[in-house]
Parts: C-alpha cells; structure tokens; sequence
DNA sequence: AATGAATGAGCTTTCATTCAT
DNA sequence: AATGAATGAAAGCTCATTCAT
C-alpha cells in the first residue's frame, strides 16, 4: 500500500522522539521551573501525545531522573576536561567550570542541585553514586594539592572538597535565583566569589 | 496592662487564625517544599475553610510574602543580636548564626531563599528593602574589621559580604536538601565549610 | 464622651448608603453585566463592609428588583415628560425617548429587560405593574391619534403598543450588545430604525 | 459507502460525546441561561467527568463558540430554505422563519444574540463573517424587491435589513424572556408584530 | 511505537449569605 | 447602623496517569 508511507519516517520520530522529550522539558525547566513542568506541556511542545511520553519513561519522575543523569554526566564530561597538571591551577579551572556549567545550563542545575529531598528519595543509588564523583573530582585536586605542598588543608580532602562545594553551590543557586544585586552581580563579582572560596586553600 | 484584658475572648479564632495559618504553611512546607503547598491543605491543616484564609491574605503570594517577611525580621533579630564588639569575631558569630537560622527553620530559609525568581518579583519593595539589611550586617562587620586592620578586603565591603553570603547559602541549602553526604554533615563539616568560606579574610 | 463623634458624619453614611450601594450598583452592571456583579465587589466600591449591604437589601434579588424598579420610575419621567398634544408626534417623541434612555441608561436598560425570566419571576407584582406603565404610555399616544385618524391602526393600541416596544427594545438591546454594525450604527440609523418602526401607523 | 462501516462502534463515547456535551449544553442554557451554566453542570448531565469535556472544546469560550456558529448555521439553513422568488413573499417569509427558530431554539437564540459584548469579542472573526450571512438574506430580498419596485425602500438596502432584524429580534428576545403580557403573546401578536415590521416596505 | 479518550483529584479563587458583636 | 469572621458551594481549569486500540 502507498500510504504504508516511508519507514524513514518513523525512525525519525522513533528513538529520537526520547530525545526530543528531554530536550524540550529543559526548555520548560528554565522558564517555569520544576513545578511549571507537566506532561501536557512538554507533550504539546514535542508535538506528540502525553502518553507517548510514559512510552520513553515511566512517569514523570523517571523523567526528571533521565534529565539530572544526563545533566550529572555533561558535568563531569565538562570538569574531567579541566586537563591541568597543577593541582592548584587544576581545583581553580574546576572551580570556575562548575560555576561556568551552572549558568549556562539553568535547567539542569535546578533538577540536579535543587529539587527537594522526597523528590530525589527515589532517584536511583547507581545514578547517585555516579553523580558524585563530580564532587570527587575536587576531593583529588585538593589531594593532590596537599600532597605536592601547594594547597594548604586544615581538614580531609572529602569534608574540604565537600566544603568548597557548597560555596559554588550558593554562588551559582543565588545568581540563577536573581537574588545577587544586579549591581554586583557580573563576572567580576564571580571572580571574587570564587577566589575568596578558594583563599582557604592558599599557602603562604 | 489593662488592654491585656479581652484578648482572650477570641483565642482560637478572631486574629489568631492567621498566626495558625502562618504556622501550618510553615510546617507544610518543610515537608512538601513550596509546591507541595495548596490553600486547601493549609485550611485542612488548621482546621477552617479554605475560604477563610482569604480574609487574612489576599491570595496565596501574599500569604507566602507574609512568611517570607516574617522569616526576614527573625533572621535579622537573630543577627543583630550577635554583640561583639570585635569585628572579626562579630563577622564569625555572624555566619555561624546564620548557619544556625537556616538549619533550624528550614521552611522560613525555603520561602526567603529558594522561590522562584518569578514568585519573588512580586514581593514587595518594602520588604526587599528590609531583607537586604541581613546581608548587610555582614558587609559592616566586614568594613569594621577592615577599618581596625584585622581582616583582610581585596574587595569592596559589599561584594564580599555578597560572596561570603553565597558560600553560606550554599552550605545551608545543600544541607537542608539532604545533598551533603551523611558521613560528612554534622557540626564539624558546617565548622569547616564555615572556616573556610572566612580563610579569605584573615590577615596572615 | 468625645468619640461619640458628630452625628451629621453618620446621617452622611447613614440613609445615604443606600444611595452608594445602588449607584456604585449601576456602575458595575455597565462593565460587567448582571453576572460580573458580586456583594462584595459592591461592597469594596462603596467602601464599606459586604454585610453592610444586607442591612439595606434583603439580598441579591432585592437590590436588583430596587434597580429596577428606579429605572422604570426614571423611564416613565422620561417618557412622560414628552408632552406634545399630537399624537402622532408624541409617539415620534415617546419612541425617541425611548432609545435615547436605553442606550445613555444600558446599566438600568440591562437589568429592566434583558434579566433571565427566571430571575424576573420573584420581582414584586405590584412593581411590575408600575413597570407596565411604560408601554401603557405608547398604548395611549396610538388610542388617541386613531382617534384623531392621524395615525393608522391595524389591531388594538394595547397589541400594537406591545408590537411597537419590541421593535424599539430590539434597536435598544442590539445597539448596547454591539451588535449592530459599526460602520451602520450612529444617529442615521436609529433614525432610520424608529422611522420603519413607526411606518405602520402612517395614514395614507 | 465503505466507510460507513464502523462508526456505530463508539456509540456512546468518542465522537458522539461532543455532541452530547453541545446538546446538553443547549438544554441548561434554555433553564438557566448563560450565567448559569457550568462544566461541571454540564458533565454531570452527559455522564462524564468535567475534565473530558476539555478534550473536546479548549473551554468554556470555545464551547459557546462553537453552539453559536453551530445556531448560525442552522438558522442559515431555516432562511435559505425560504424558496420563494417573489421578494416581498420572500421577505415576509424570512421574518416568520427568523420568529420561528427563535422561539424554536431559545437556547440558540441566547447565546447567538444575547451575550455580553465582552464574551463575543472573543468570538472567531471567520465564523463572524458566516454569521452575519443570515442579516444578509433580509438585505438582499428587499433591494431584489427595490428593484422590482414591489418593495419600497428609504434607505440603503443594509440600513434597512439591519433596522428590520433589530425589530424582528426585539421580538423574539422579549417572548423569551417572557416580558410580553401573557394576555397578549400568542400567534395573533407575532403576526401583527411581523406585519408592523414589515408595513415599512409597503408600497401604497 | 503511538494515540485519543477518559478520569479523579486537585488547584486558586470567588460567590451569596449568616452570625455574633 | 455597621462590621469582621466565617463558611459551604461552586466556579474554570490543569494535573499525572491509565486503558483500549
């Protein structure tokens, strides 16, 4: 039959509609946050029905789980390409890559950083494990840093790099909430932020 | 003393069902978040109709900006009260005060903290002015100790007080979320991080 | 005691609110019709409390029928003020008068003849009698100029006063729906519409 | 022919609920006009839930909308099917037809021609043209009848089926709403009525 | 792989009205 | 004469999800 149509067709749509849904729902994310989100919504906006959704995920949570993974993995793909030999340079270049990603990538950082607890209860122990070697990864700069003499500890690496976490953690949430004063905000005042962040670690 | 007299009269109703309001949405959102939060919960919760509610707040934003306000001014009670004439001290019991209020009101710290941008553009510009003094308590602890030579600047006053708050927002949002590991969290980790986030300022 | 406070200030409030309820009444009706009305928004226009209002209408229905009945006594002075002892030409100027008052009173015209029946059932007898005048009026002017043999008539005045007030009504009601054509409506066509309707009783 | 094979095996749901839905709307229109209704009114007489009327119409806007082009429609067929070729038979019968489906379908009739300004500015420019079709067919018999000279006219052919139709609808609108003397309404009253609006046409 | 139909629960808000004061 | 507090009912609408096809 002609109207069998051409099976390219459907391919298109097929595996990538995964894709489009993800995509769109970061969309969604920025402009009305996780609660403007809704299956209508990102079903209208991809074109397709709301329950083509549940076929790609298995419900609403499952999605937002998908999205903060693959946010978790663009992180650390971003941090792991800090290639810097010195530790110092190195944790400074980490430092300004988290804040870097935060800001360019709102949607991801909301589901990933700032959704509440109940929510990420169900969020799956390997996915969790993976998403914190991010954290890690400034755990061995301050490591390496202490061992080689040119970063300055008072505590262990996990509990510093930890630490240094929740710094950026506010530095990027606040700026993306809009509640820095816009006459401060600006990369120089990121500049600063980051710096007196890091001033613990410096040896005199 | 005398107009002590008839306020008893209307214990469980009259005015004091907007303190019971203010309560219930203040427990609703530690265990819900701000979206969790619904009139008709609040009015469940207290034990009125829904439509009561409205003869105490105009709507559900003004019932948030109420809460948010009134976390405001507890903060700032809490932050003022921290008399020390030392600057650098007073900067420290400032942070550790602010740590305190955070992870012990945890629904306060949501609303004032954590809305939407969007929601809060709505809040009144009066009460943004007052909420901005909390901030700047610590910029005049930071400007005092730069004065008397006992902390170090190499920003202004303002901006480094506008980073130390981000690193302490940091700290106690992660906390309250559940993302510190738990291994971790406890008062020597927020000990650390807070030390930390002050390293930037001592004089060598 | 000194905050027995003049009692003029209370006359003033006093019978007068009444008054305010029914115009400020008027005043919504124009914008949002019969069901864009609310005690409440009366209320909060009026400046005073909603339960206030009771005080002066039994209810809803009351204070409509009192709308009503104003504008129909306000009606009549208008039409009854067309003293012209030719008939023909006091019909001219009853029917005139007529439009003229719907289209400058659409507030009053709206609740007078365009209220669901149902809501018209509980309106008092003797009320609608006085309201019947109205049209009795234009009954009046056909009787004496077929008396006159002036103006022509097909069946009783009364049948053909009715016939009459429909025509009238219709021009009325459809002008304030804005539903009459823009580019048509204006003086030249009331004037076009009321000459067709009064065609009929042209005597040859 | 074919095709005609399975649409009897959604009886009850699918397609036909929309036509439930528009039918019962009609039906509460009638009892408690426009204000009255209500989705929820509407779901419970169909049999369904509120939600599942939204799959069906956007809203409430766009349900009425859709009863009135659908009126307008019917009304079209009602006077197009006045197949009389002499204008001034024509015109007479287009009055009686328009009478009639009035009376006929007062719920049509409400929401095509009774509802607040506000309500139909809303209402789709495209259906608006097809709606004013049916004023057309007025205008288009009396200037066939100018032009025959059996019908007389003193203004432009539109002027005058405008003026015309206003009366006609005054007509209709107060029967309706039950405002004629119950001593006078009946098929006597329309007749005159009809006949009062149409002497103007009469030429001597 | 994809959909249209359907739903129950829920949302914020407004309504007319009553009652104690 | 006037009010503040309170309410049950209802409004229009959106939600995540299921199910038969």
């Amino acid at each position: 039959m002609t109207d069998a149509a051409p099976p390219a067709a459907r391919t298109e749509t097929g595996a990538d509609l995964r894709r489009l849904i993800l995509d769109h729902t970061r969309r969604l994310l920025v402009t009305g946050g996780y609660d403007g989100l809704s299956m209508r919504k990102i079903a209208r906006g991809v074109g397709c029905s709301a329950t083509s959704i549940y076929l790609h995920f298995e419900g609403k949570d499952a999605l937002t789980h998908a999205l903060i993974d693959e946010g978790m993995r663009r992180l650390y793909a971003e941090l792991d390409a800090q290639a810097e030999d010195r530790p110092a340079r190195r944790l400074d270049a980490l430092c300004r890559a988290y804040v870097r990603f935060g800001l360019a990538n709102p949607e991801y950082y909301q589901v990933m950083f700032q959704l509440h607890p109940e929510r990420m209860a169900r969020y799956p122990p390997e996915d969790y494990r993976r998403a914190r070697r991010n954290v890690e990864l400034f755990g061995e700069a301050l490591a390496d840093g202490a061992a080689a003499g040119v970063l300055r500890l008072v505590s262990s690496p996990d509990v510093a790099a930890m630490a240094l976490w929740t710094a950026l953690h506010g530095l990027v949430s606040l700026l993306l909430a809009e509640r820095v004063d816009a006459r401060v905000a600006g990369d120089a005042f990121i500049d600063a932020a980051v710096r007196q962040a890091l001033a613990a670690f410096e040896v005199q």
